[in-house]
DNA sequence: CATGATATAGACAGATCGATCTGTTTAGTC
DNA sequence: GACTAAACAGATCGATCTGTCTATATCATG
């Protein structure tokens, strides 16, 4: 087993940073809830910014594929799984620990743009963006990357309300407007 | 004058915390660029937490404040005033120093709800979004309640979108979203 | 001028932070 | 059984953090 370590230090760092937030989180307390010696840790990784962005690259993995099987789990019809993208968003945000967006949150407190942090939430975003653009390209949308973008828009606007404005059916009034753009759309 | 020391404090404190973080930036940091003395700090405010409280309560003021005129200021009719919603904060987007929602990144730093902080914040996006609601009743929408929670949704997407995923024209594409949601709901 | 409130500088306490270092123990392999 | 790599415990470092304390200075008002 070449790093088990490692990989459980990322994961109980990122359930514990995306609950308390990255920098109310120290390393002594991820290590002590690992399990696992502070030099296994920095023998891993050069500084804990490092180790935020193994944590951040994780959840970008797993998120995204989750994401995309659920919505694909759900639904088959292209129309359908856009709309599936906000079952998938309330499922998520009815969790038990839902604590809001790792990257919104992350780019929150890394607020430089030049920050590899910051820029490594941007690149998950876009990526979430893309796959949204397949849909509604598989959809047959009139124009889809501007569909895309207004779906992204209302995803995102809902993790927000969820989270900060504690909304609990955003993704219930997402889902009714991205209803009205998708008609709207041809869809 | 009786705290003219107070209120520079606060706004010494209110632009460091917008452009570095909560956590990030220390008070020590504040009270050197605000030129006023620790003791200072801690004769009007208990804590540093209370200070950030003092900061959001200025924020909520003077945002919802400049965002109701810029509304008003760029529309009358109701239709049109909905629309200037998402020209505002393309204003506020293309700003020279816009580090995201103050709200959504301390929520996202203060991540227990019962936090006093996070409360605050909510209670931020409760306002604006009755403000909105405002508008949609006075536009004499079918059901006002949930168009404005589904433009609500759109703005703070594009809040995201553009600090996050360094999506410039969040805004504009907002825009165009909500437009086809006016149409829809016939105002 | 005197007084009392307010602000000042700066030292200080005590905790915690990220990070480094040393030396020991364990586990797996030749 | 000997060698090696990895993880261990835990002391320690310098820096930074919030918050307290003291002693001095400023200043408006009676």
């Amino acid at each position: 087993m070449a790093s088990g370590k490692r990989d459980h230090l990322v994961d109980t760092a990122l359930g514990l940073f995306s609950r308390h937030g990255y920098h109310a989180m120290g390393i002594d307390r991820i290590l002590a809830a690992a399990g696992v010696a502070k030099m296994t840790l920095y023998n891993h990784f050069k500084s804990k910014d490092e180790l935020i962005l193994a944590v951040l690259r994780r959840r970008d993995e797993r998120f995204r594929n989750w994401f995309m099987r659920t919505v694909e789990r759900r639904a088959k019809a292209p129309r359908d799984r856009l709309l599936a993208i906000f079952d998938a968003l309330g499922e998520w945000f009815a969790g038990p620990d839902f604590s809001g967006c790792m990257f919104i949150n992350a780019s929150a407190e890394f607020a430089d743009r030049d920050d590899p942090i910051h820029a490594s939430s941007a690149e998950h975003k876009r990526l979430v963006l893309g796959y949204i653009g397949e849909l509604t390209a598989a959809a047959g949308a009139e124009n889809p990357d501007e569909l895309a973008r207004q779906l992204f828009l209302l995803g995102e606007g809902a993790i927000v309300a969820a989270y900060v404005a504690d909304q609990a059916d955003a993704a219930k009034q997402a889902r009714k407007a991205a209803e009205i753009l998708l008609d709207h759309a041809g869809v």
